[in-house]
DNA sequence: CTGAAAGCGCTAACAC
DNA sequence: GTGTTAGCGCTTTCAG
């Protein structure tokens, strides 16, 4: 009807097809560039169009077929490695003709950020929460292509891409081993989450962390600690293990941004050269002088561009499931030495 | 009709007044909690949505009235100040029906993503790319509420949120040169971004940053350097800044992004004790004791959070527009100091 | 090659 | 209080 608080009605397809003096499958047709229509006609609409400044509306085209939406459901906004992640995406998506939407999901827990993606018919879902159960994610791949980042469990309804954390996390160990630490403590993220099956990048990190220390007979002087998920919380409890005598010679975090929280506790105590500290996702940051972190690189924006790559398979028609791992490497930087007394 | 390549079709409405013996009228009222429905119905109906696990299609939706879909374009994911603005627009959503989305528009120019945004018919949207054209904006704010963030030329159909940008440039140049600082370069971006009107952010803060020289009777030592949006490039331009002789003593950078890769230069020839480094816009990292960046604050959450209220505010019918500043404040760190040799 | 008509899932009038 | 009905804007058979 009338426009709500003064907004203006859009111009829809019937406008068009009256000014082009066509009918609307006509110009639904031209849109569309679907086949059947003479050049004469094709001209009339396009003018019309554009004369006329007309857009199809997504959402009536939603209720039919397609959206041309690709939904990315992110845990957190400001992760840099999430965000590496989105540029590959977009790389990937480049030209083609679906667009890219950011559901993020910061702090309310649930699948809200999923659901919502879900419910807004969009064509396919790229998941990166490694929190969500394998059942209800395969309940949701049941009604739309979803490709799960990070996680290592698979499964036939959807497919993944995840780097081999258990490859990334013994290079650490070999690294700081060969460098010879022998005090060396995990730095990770509350049980939460190295606790969600086996299948969390976390967990296996932390197991690739205990093997390699027993690999190399270090066993008995195995230590995982516990920090909440913020640079803040690394940097309290990095501060507490500085408070300790002796300290630990090396401390291997889960992530970048736990290590840069450690960073700042270890640059507040000017101990830089007395511990080495290790990261994970190679994030941006890391290289930075200031910083120059020593970091497993998990190649983040191939990551988005596979799992665009593979949405857009599935969309296309591809029902067998595909499982794709990435090799980490390791950027070796200032952050981690030889320890400083032997 | 069937699923496409597998998949399963969603249940409806009409699925859920079937199993509870109602109309599909019944069931809507019901999940809307609108008024007119009995205790005993609302019951049956509730058990039936349960039942089916049914979610209503946002598109089908959206094609009446609102699609409970709040759009924020983004002109790159990567930008921790955007990040800011993003966790803010997230509070402030918190528990309301409404889910945000962003569109990302990196790299690509042009209006594309704020068009996609707006042709997946979102309830509102904010816009953040000061690259847009006012008249444009205007266009699309009389089909749909937009709040533009960081544009400080006012419209009457648009509303807006900003930051003081001269008054925060201002306060570094009143700190650099109460530091005893004469030869202050400002680093900005390339004339496209200090070239958008007189609205543009940056703008503003090269007009403060000139006219704060001369008040300090320094205008014939004024100078502005150019440079790309991102670290790498500030930090190679940055370098050769450093190789010139006499340095500057203190340099003041358009954003944070372009400091820390100003920063970066100067911790790579070691020169951090030399040449003071100012920011803008307080990003968490300038605050990380590694880099200890001096920042100009101007309220990245509470931007995102304002923008939102004012577009709850827009479509809950407010017609009139409103325009926020927001004060900036200076959060001196150990990047800026009294310059070595006076 | 073109157009008429049915219908996607939902909401809003309006009857009952 | 409850159900019927007419669209929202578009795509898609299916006749012509």
């Amino acid at each position: 009807m009338s426009q709500v608080s003064g907004r203006r009605r859009a111009v829809t397809i019937l406008d068009v097809a009256r000014a082009a003096g066509v009918s609307r499958a006509a110009v639904s047709k031209v849109i569309r560039d679907a086949s059947g229509v003479s050049p004469a006609m094709r001209a009339r609409v396009n003018a019309a169009v554009q004369e006329l400044d007309y857009r199809p509306s997504v959402a009536a085209r939603a209720l039919r077929g397609a959206s041309y939406t690709i939904g990315l459901e992110v845990p957190q906004v400001g992760n840099r490695f999430l965000t590496q992640i989105v540029e590959g995406a977009l790389e990937a998506l480049g030209d083609t003709r679906y667009q890219l939407m950011i559901a993020p999901a910061d702090g309310r827990e649930g699948y809200g950020a999923i659901e919502a993606l879900a419910d807004r018919q969009v064509d396919g879902i790229v998941v990166v929460s490694p929190r969500v159960e394998a059942r209800w994610l395969e309940r949701l791949a049941a009604s739309v292509p979803v490709v799960m980042l990070g996680r290592h469990d698979r499964s036939e309804r959807y497919d993944t891409v995840v780097g081999d954390d258990t490859a990334g996390a013994g290079q650490v160990l070999e690294h700081l081993v060969g460098l010879g630490h022998r005090h060396i403590v995990h730095l990770t993220e509350d049980s939460a989450v190295t606790a969600i099956g086996t299948g969390s990048p976390h967990t296996l990190r932390l197991r690739a962390y205990e093997d390699g220390m027993a690999a190399a007979g270090l066993g008995a002087l195995a230590r995982v600690v516990r920090t909440g998920q913020t640079e803040k919380s690394a940097q309290a409890t990095m501060r507490e293990l500085l408070a300790e005598r002796p300290r630990p010679t090396a401390v291997f975090a889960g992530h970048d941004q736990l290590a840069i929280g450690a960073l700042a506790a270890v640059v507040e105590a000017d101990a830089g050269r007395e511990v080495s500290l290790v990261g994970y996702d190679n994030t941006d940051l890391a290289a930075h002088p200031a910083l120059s972190l020593t970091s497993v690189d998990q190649g983040g924006p191939e990551m988005g561009r596979r799992a665009i790559g593979m949405l857009l398979e599935r969309i296309g028609g591809r029902t067998e499931p595909r499982h794709h791992v990435i090799r980490p490497s390791l950027a070796v930087r200032r952050s981690s030495g030889p320890p400083a007394h032997d």
